[in-house]
DNA sequence: ATTCCAACCTGATAGC
DNA sequence: TGCTATCAGGTTGGAA
């Protein structure tokens, strides 16, 4: 779930978390998939050091070391960040979800698929990453050491404009979905910003990239900055397991118009949402408002 | 060069 | 109740 919003989201809240703090010790499950540096390397590169600034790049967080390291995160699709003192059911299996009492108070215990947890040198709250899935990816470059996950990444999001979208799809044979999500021609829409942005902007998901007029481009540039910067306004979508650091839904999920909605009424029109596969996605949208 | 597709991993849910 | 099949918001690497 974690696309643009969610993560930038995810990056103020934590920031004050990290930012200025010393790391004492550094907890990890078993090396796996998931580390794309392995365990021992990471918490010889992080234990001591001190965090000087956390940024995003599309959706991936990269964090400064007062070393000149930089540990770079990436949600994948169940990846959460979150402080010892957040508080949300999003943070338990279904099974712990069953068996709490009613209105009990969710204390946070790592389980299994707490993969990263940060004890600082000062007395303030631990920070956890927790992934179901492990598509979530854990590095640490060296000062100066790029990787060809961040090399990839296209221009930011919240940055298109038109002209970008208008010479990224010519030629292209693709759908305008599947450009889109993309990253390395826009860095941080995943599959619910892109259904959105394209209602907004009246497009079909499955429409060649190459036959978006140039009119259509700026209408789509226009709807992905709208629909990113009032989602992020929001805090974000929780659909499923997105929480913010702090333990919070975010509030995106109830102003979606297309997203998970096959089957309802369209807010616009009142024809029937439909879903259907484009680029090996499931995919959203209004057959009356886009064509 | 571009597009497609399986793979990575686990859990929730629907259907029998 | 239990089993199986299907589906999930992402990205990669290699095949087509």
């Amino acid at each position: 779930m974690p696309e643009l919003p969610e993560v930038e989201t995810t990056r103020r809240l934590i920031a004050p978390l990290l930012v200025g703090r010393r790391v004492r010790e550094l907890r990890t499950t078993r090396d796996s998939y998931f580390f794309v540096t392995p365990t021992r390397e990471l918490r010889r590169g992080i234990e001591g050091e001190e965090f000087a600034a956390l940024e995003r790049r599309g959706k991936y967080l990269v964090a400064t070391l007062g070393s000149g390291s930089r540990l770079v995160i990436h949600l994948g699709m169940t990846g959460q960040l979150f402080s010892s003192r957040a508080s949300s059911v999003r943070l338990l299996s279904a099974t712990a979800r069953a068996s709490l009492a009613p209105e009990e108070q969710v204390v946070f215990e790592p389980d299994l698929h707490t993969h990263l947890h940060f004890i600082f040198e000062d007395a303030g709250p631990d920070v956890y990453m927790r992934d179901v899935r492990k598509f979530g990816k854990v590095l640490l470059l060296a000062p100066g050491q790029t990787h060809p996950r961040l090399a990839r990444l296209g221009g930011d999001a919240l940055g298109v404009t038109g002209e970008i979208l208008f010479a990224a799809t010519r030629k292209r044979k693709t759908s305008i979905k599947a450009l889109l999500l993309d990253q390395s021609v826009l860095a941080g829409v995943g599959n619910i910003y892109a259904d959105e942005a394209l209602y907004q902007s009246a497009v079909r998901p499955a429409r060649r990239a190459a036959r978006i007029t140039r009119k259509e481009c700026v209408a789509i540039a226009d709807g992905l900055r709208r629909v990113l910067l009032r989602s992020i306004e929001t805090g974000g979508s929780s659909i499923s397991d997105y929480v913010s650091p702090d333990g919070e839904d975010g509030g995106y999920q109830d102003e979606r118009r297309v997203y998970g909605r096959a089957g309802e009424d369209c807010i616009e029109c009142g024809d029937v949402i439909r879903r259907k596969l484009v680029a090996q996605r499931s995919t959203h949208y209004c057959p009356t408002c886009q064509s």
